[in-house]
RNA sequence: CGGGGCGUAGCUCAGCCUGGCUUAGAGCGCUUGGUUCGGGACCAAGAGGUCGGAGGUUCGAAUCCUCUCGCCCCGACCA
């Protein structure tokens, strides 16, 4: 391709209302365009790049043995209300309806596609010789995110490849999911990327049942929690706390005291005005669990893990109390809330750590008011201590004697058992070899393609611009004669471009008339992996240079035999990706 | 949904507080001519704008007021 024949807007300055690394690179290489918030146009170059990482996905999923189908984003409305999931999405589900003559056609747009792949699935599949079989797909999906965000990072149009598979029990699901596992693995190796697969909440079928791929990125969404020694990672919401070595302090017991609070009803508030540390807060949450309201204590520097709570108090559903019960059942106004002498007697569910707290601050079910001097036992009584927050950096690891600490991280793609969950509510069974009918067990596996792009980027540039691998690049090499105008030059640049073409190498011809300098700062904007520059010095000595764009120098090759060195080069570095990785260590 | 910020040329921005010396500006980009030519050149001449939109205040509005739309950030939410 030659560079004037295509369209590449190469900004030299930062567009307004990008702030992270991969959304202004991507914007100012000319690799996407927005046309609204979450929404945004796949330039020439940043569509080889996304079909470039589907290609890798593909290949993976195919060598798993998954089979690739396509299924409509177009949906009936009817299919999601089976399975109760257009209240599960709410607005997340684009929905609307079309007029069809003289009725309405409710449908949505799909933003995942388990219901559309089980009706399928359920009228072709129905007996335990057809299966195991995983069926896959590379498609647009739809969400309508209530604040997309991060350049192309959380948008409400993107591609993803969703597979699924239907087995015909726990233990073949069991294999189906460790191959897409392994290929998941293979997939972000092959892209170049640094990757962790962390534990993440499972379903119904629980232990292993889910892990998220994640990309350890400071501007990630996500918070995983990894340990400093050995190999355990989980995210946020998953992440479990090894055995809590904490001990009580042995200051005397204080008398319990009632102190005015006037307008502190936040951790924070309160212990400026009280001048105490956030440790010695005795944070009373209230919650409701299956209609019923619980209370549970977390040390006042933590964070409730509902997770953790629903299944502590063995209940199918929790959520933090609205404004009204917590009146009812503490008495005081949402702030006050505290363990000692509840208004009405409800569980009470403690955080491991709050067993320890020694002479205690916590709200004294009384507006404007909190309780110092608060010890277990004395002055209240928990039902039940457990695991109920969320792990915090320096927690001690739950498999090993290490510290855990936190990272933030991109979610690029997610292996999940789903059980039966889909299968039972649209009625997909088979028939086995005893002639019993039964749900087929299912999991599903996504990944977020425009995803690899944005994580590759956000952990793969320098100050000059993007750094791409091979296997990823819009085009592996950049040919940069250095005057045009200069015929030989012009001519030379031209042969290699088309030779290089011949030998399966993507190449684009900077044949701008414009000073080296502009075609330089683009080509490292870019990133071209490689880079050849032709010059009129240099074809006097029968010379022209090359440079990889990650390592610092330069190099002369020449002319004669050049073409073949550098499709050596490309083909090399593709398959292994080992120059890449080795800027990373070096 | 709560909090904050921003909308002026293709891009980045100044002007707004204190309304009129603006016939709306600068830099980059673009067009034309010339000089340059291996790390975002220089000179000259141009093209390009209903100052996000609507209403209001005023003799007069990019500037003040009200409403509205869009975009960005933080939080809440997130299969």
């Amino acid at each position: 391709m030659r560079w004037t024949q295509t369209l590449i807007p190469t900004m030299k300055e930062t567009p307004e209302g990008a702030e992270i690394p991969s959304h202004v690179l991507m914007l100012r290489a000319g690799l996407v365009g927005q046309l609204m918030a979450g929404a945004y146009t796949y330039l020439p170059l940043g569509l080889r790049s996304l079909r470039k990482a589907e290609a890798i996905v593909r290949q993976e999923m195919n060598a798993a043995g998954a089979v690739e189908l396509l299924m409509p984003a177009l949906t009936p409305l009817s299919l999601w209300e089976q399975t109760g999931r257009v209240e599960a999405f709410g607005d997340v589900l684009i929905q609307f309806s079309v007029r069809r003559q003289n009725r309405k056609v409710p449908m949505a747009l799909g933003p995942t596609h388990e219901e559309v792949i089980t009706d399928l699935v359920s009228r072709h599949v129905s007996s335990y010789r057809q299966m195991p079989i995983t069926l896959y797909q590379i498609q647009t999906k739809f969400r309508n995110e209530e604040r997309p965000r991060f350049g192309v990072l959380r948008t409400s149009e993107f591609l993803m490849k969703d597979a699924y598979s239907f087995d015909t029990s726990v233990e073949s699901l069991g294999r189906s999911y460790e191959k897409m596992y392994a290929a998941y693995c293979k997939i972000f190796e092959r892209c170049g990327l640094v990757y962790m697969p962390v534990e993440a909440e499972s379903g119904p079928i629980g232990g292993d049942a889910s892990h998220e791929f994640m990309i350890p990125a400071d501007n990630g969404e996500d918070v995983i929690v990894c340990c400093a020694q050995c190999s355990y990672a989980a995210n946020l919401e998953k992440a479990e706390i090894g055995a809590r070595g904490g001990r009580a302090s042995d200051e005397p017991l204080q008398a319990l005291a009632q102190v005015a609070t006037p307008e502190a009803s936040t951790i924070e508030q309160v212990t400026r005005f009280l001048k105490c540390q956030p440790q010695q807060m005795i944070k009373t949450l209230i919650y409701v669990a299956d209609g019923k309201p619980i209370a549970v204590l977390v040390r006042g520097d933590h964070e409730a893990n509902e997770n953790k709570i629903r299944r502590a108090a063995g209940a199918s559903k929790v959520a933090l109390a609205p404004p009204e019960i917590i009146q009812q059942v503490t008495g005081a106004p949402v702030g006050f809330a505290g363990p000692v002498k509840l208004r009405q007697p409800i569980p009470i569910y403690a955080d491991e750590d709050v067993r320890i707290i020694r002479n205690g601050v916590t709200g004294a079910n009384q507006a404007d008011t909190h309780l110092t001097g608060v010890n277990l036992e004395r002055d209240y009584q928990v039902q039940t201590f457990a695991d109920l927050r969320n792990a915090a950096a320096g927690d001690p690891c739950p498999r090993c004697s290490g510290r855990l600490v936190q990272r933030h991280a991109i979610e690029a793609g997610h292996v999940f058992k789903l059980g039966t969950k889909y299968s039972e509510a649209l009625s997909a069974r088979f028939l086995d070899a005893q002639e019993r009918l039964n749900p087929i067990i299912m999991g599903c596996y996504g990944i977020g393609i425009n995803r690899i792009l944005a994580s590759l980027i956000e952990t793969n540039y320098d100050n000059a611009g993007i750094l791409w691998p091979v296997a990823l690049a819009p085009y592996e090499v950049c040919l940069v004669p250095v005057n045009v105008a200069d015929a030989e030059s012009a001519r030379v640049a031209q042969e290699m471009h088309d030779a290089l073409i011949a030998a399966g190498v993507d190449v684009l011809l900077d044949d701008r008339d414009v000073r080296a300098g502009v075609k330089f700062k683009d080509a490292d904007l870019i990133g071209f992996p490689l880079r050849v520059v032709i010059g009129e010095r240099g074809l006097k000595q029968g010379k022209l240079e090359i440079k990889w764009r990650w390592e610092e120098k330069a190099e002369m090759l020449d002319l004669a035999g050049a073409t073949e060195r550098i499709a050596q080069l490309i083909a090399a570095e593709r398959s292994s990706g080992e120059r890449f990785r080795a800027r990373r260590s070096g």
